[in-house]
Parts: structure tokens; C-alpha cells; sequence
DNA sequence: AATATATGAATGAACG
DNA sequence: CGTTCATTCATATATT
């Protein structure tokens, strides 16, 4: 059994400045920019053909079928690529709790990426706080409190691998 | 993009754990094969001779070995004999839900055996418990003398009904 | 190498 | 709301 992380003491912490910590995040985020673009264009050149119904990693975008009697075993939703970043974008501007009225327009809007209820949103919201709270407590029990933001402007979680076929 | 990098004055560098750097890293890593992968698709799609028998399973810049920042790196935690050890010793002792002051405390024990995070052990007793569950569902139906080594510290409910919402 | 299994991690939904 | 459960995904490891 050989295992990793034999290094101990070797590699600890790792120093960034704002600068590098700029780059990097600037680089996430042009890359985040390109590929929502290819993806559109994609979906734009591809219109009606590829009528694929994606679940997670496998193919994270694609519009479900509209009304399809779909009686597939999915039986928990599944947020589109799309979805998933209008979310964030939301949380992130989002004044705290959306208000019953405000899961009612966001349901609304998303639903013009696939498929979702208002409790799909609720929930979502909620968890979204809960596990940003969470990690807070994770990553920082002992830091200066002076910072207060908790998320990145930005993507936060790139959702990884995507099999594709031609 | 834009944050309030507030005081720019004696110290603007930022500390980031290994996990922290982790995490960016697979993000950058991500998108950029994302991207990579979209434009090979649409590469692949637009050209309309698609007259190539070889393989396409390699990119060619899947990522140079030198010279390339290797940006992919070890993606997962993998516990040490003696850290799986202890974490099963503590998970027998009915300590069903360790908490968040438990967790630390378990973490810095464990690090002094190799690198660990909080999250990694907060994981590990999620997955411990839905397993257990998941075996003695399947194995004891009706069995009240289960031989298993592995245990559930105090009962827990039997069954519980899946709600599915449209 | 290819496949099978074990298991760390992510997350939608439910519970108190 | 905070915590927990259940399911799924991705990868490390084992087996052929």
C-alpha cells in the first residue's frame, strides 16, 4: 500500500498575493465565460437534433425534453448548467432569504432552461446557505474576521469532466 | 472581478490552505478541459469531412509534462491505515454524529498522522453511516441476530417513504 | 490494459 | 434554519 502525502512539514501553506489571487481568479472566470459561449453556440448549431437528455456529469446542459412523458427513473432534480450559474449569480447579488413572491419569479425564469418547481429553488437556496455557512465554519474557525464575503464573485464550483460525443 | 481589497497598506498577501489551493486548482483544471473538449466537438462537428480513423481520445494538448504547469493534482483524500483505524474506533464507540467541535478535535488528532481536513472527516462519518445502513438493509430483513461487525451504535428508524414531487 | 469494486465527495430533499 | 439522510458521481485501488 503505498501511500501519498508522505510529505509532511514539506509543503504546508501556500502565500498569494492579491495579484495572483486576481489572475487566478480572472482565469476561472474567462474560462467560465468561454465555455458558457461554446455551449451556446453549441446549442444554437446543434438546435433540435441532439435531443439528449443529460444527467449530471454526463452532459450537464442540454434543454429536457419539454413535456416529454419522460417516465425515466429520475426521480430528483437535476439543475441545469444554466440554471446552476443563474442560481449563483442570484445567491451571490441575493439580499439574503428570497421572499415567497421572488422563489415564484425565479422559478418562472428558470423554467426556461428546463425543468423546475419552486421547491427546486427553496430548497436550493437553502442549501446553498447552509453549506456556505458550513464551510465557513470549516475553512475559517481561526482567522480575523475582517472578511465578511464568502463566495467568489465568480463560479464557485466548476462542475468537472463532461462526456461528449460527436 | 471587482472586491474591496480594502487597505492596501503593510499587508496584502492572502493565506490559503492546501485544500483552498486544491480547489482553485481543479476549478481552473475543469474549465480548461471543458473548454478544451467543447472546441474539439465543435471542431469535429463543423468540419464537415469527418474522414479521420484515428482515435480522438487523446487531446493533443492534454497537458505537456513539462514546461505546462501541470495543473491537475491529487483530487482526493485518501486516509492512512492508521487514520482509518482511528476513525473506525471512534465511529464504533456510537459517537453517531460527531460535531462540528468534535470534528476539529478528531481532525487535529488525525493530522499528526497525515494530511486531513475537517471536511475529510466530516465526509468520512457521512458515508460510514449511510454504508451500515445501506448493508444491514439489505442483509437483515428479518434477522435480529446480525452478525455484523459493523454496527449502528444506537438504532435508528427502519424505513423511511421517498417523496417524489413533480 | 480493461473491468470491477471501494470509497471520498457533492448535493437534492427531508427532518426537528 | 441547521442538521441529517439518501443517492449519485468520480476516482483510487484491486482483480482479471
Amino acid at each position: 500500500m503505498a501511500e501519498g502525502a508522505a510529505e509532511e512539514g514539506v509543503l504546508c501553506v501556500k502565500v498569494m498575493t492579491d495579484e495572483q489571487m486576481e489572475v487566478l481568479r480572472s482565469q476561472i472566470s474567462a474560462y467560465a465565460t468561454i465555455c458558457e459561449q461554446l455551449v451556446e453556440m453549441h446549442r444554437t448549431m446543434t438546435a433540435q437534433q441532439d435531443s439528449f437528455s443529460g444527467t449530471r456529469s454526463s452532459h450537464p446542459f442540454a434543454d429536457p425534453p419539454s413535456g416529454g412523458a419522460k417516465i425515466s427513473a429520475k426521480q430528483r432534480w437535476t439543475p441545469t448548467a444554466v440554471q446552476v450559474r443563474m442560481l449563483e449569480s442570484m445567491f451571490y447579488h441575493g439580499n439574503g432569504t428570497p421572499s415567497k413572491q421572488r422563489i415564484k419569479e425565479i422559478t418562472s425564469e428558470l423554467s426556461q432552461h428546463g425543468q423546475i418547481s419552486e421547491t427546486n429553488v427553496y430548497n436550493w437556496f437553502q442549501n446553498r446557505r447552509a453549506r456556505s455557512k458550513r464551510k465557513q465554519a470549516f475553512a475559517a474557525p481561526s482567522n480575523t474576521e475582517s472578511e465578511a464575503e464568502e463566495e467568489s464573485p465568480s463560479e464557485k464550483k466548476a462542475k468537472k469532466e463532461m462526456h461528449l460525443q460527436p
